[in-house]
DNA sequence: TCTTGACCTGTGAGTAAGACACAGGTTTAC
DNA sequence: GTAAACCTGTGTCTTACTCACAGGTCAAGA
């Protein structure tokens, strides 16, 4: 299959596995006319790749898990572990994601009864330098 | 003062200041020593960027805000509108992640009963490839 | 067989927001 | 004056793709 036909029966776009490509997760063999030519195991590999990508993996992580399969050592410890740091950082992101949303509504909110003005010397925006962004340090 | 005075004095790194100096957001003096000088109006205009990064905007809508207020109009309409579409796709990150979450914490309770396996050569990890992402497309 | 046009490919470069490396300059203590 | 400690500016690296683009390929028509 052609990079295009692969990444079509995946579900991705062909610019994201030729990236895994270039990468060298993936080793397509070539056609005649010069081409990559992506074969079944290939395509596999591949999904493995992008599951995992849906599960947080980076794909330096993936790049590890796929040398340690390579080498037939189980990658399932490995995979274990990962996942763990992952979602750790998954989880620190969503924290720090919920605190923006809530800031962000908070500003809008409280703009909603200020009027603009001009900049001063001392002032670019007073909705910004003057919102309220409570909920950090409150007392 | 110097980058790292200033960077001190506002709780952020001589790095992220650099930065922000590099693209021009504050253009600070030189010393006679050759280190760049910034005075009380750039750490000001720094504290707003600061602030409007807290909020979301990112570093070119800030480049935009100042831009507009540099020629002495005021920033506020634009304020308005950009934060409407931060917090749009902030919304739209934060289910993702949300979704990225749940799909993490199931993959990691379901691993808890399955054993490590060997690769063979159509499965790289059994834990990923055998995960069941429910909540996704199921009948 | 040749040609035109549509489509596709690989490669190089660009993106966000800093973090890091490092050669060399500066300051302080002696 | 010198040595050690510290600091600076600049260049490079990071993630996970996405975009641009020159050129090659394929099918249809003449």
């Amino acid at each position: 299959m052609t990079v295009n036909e692969i990444a079509t029966s995946l579900a991705t776009t062909a610019d994201t596995v030729r990236y895994y490509t270039r990468l060298g997760l993936v080793t397509p063999g070539k056609s005649d006319n010069g081409y990559k030519f992506y074969s079944n195991s290939d395509q596999s590999r591949l999904r493995f790749i992008l599951s995992a990508r849906q599960l947080g993996f980076s794909v330096k992580d993936i790049k590890q898990i796929l040398q340690e399969a390579d080498h037939g050592k189980s990658a399932c410890a490995l995979v274990r572990k990962l996942i763990k740091t992952r979602l750790d950082e998954t989880e620190k992101q969503f924290q720090e994601m919920l605190q923006l949303r809530k800031r962000m509504k908070r500003a809008l909110k409280q703009w909603d009864v200020m009027e603009d003005k001009a900049p001063t010397s001392h002032m670019v925006c007073h909705l910004i330098e003057n919102v309220n962004s409570s909920g950090i340090g409150e007392a």
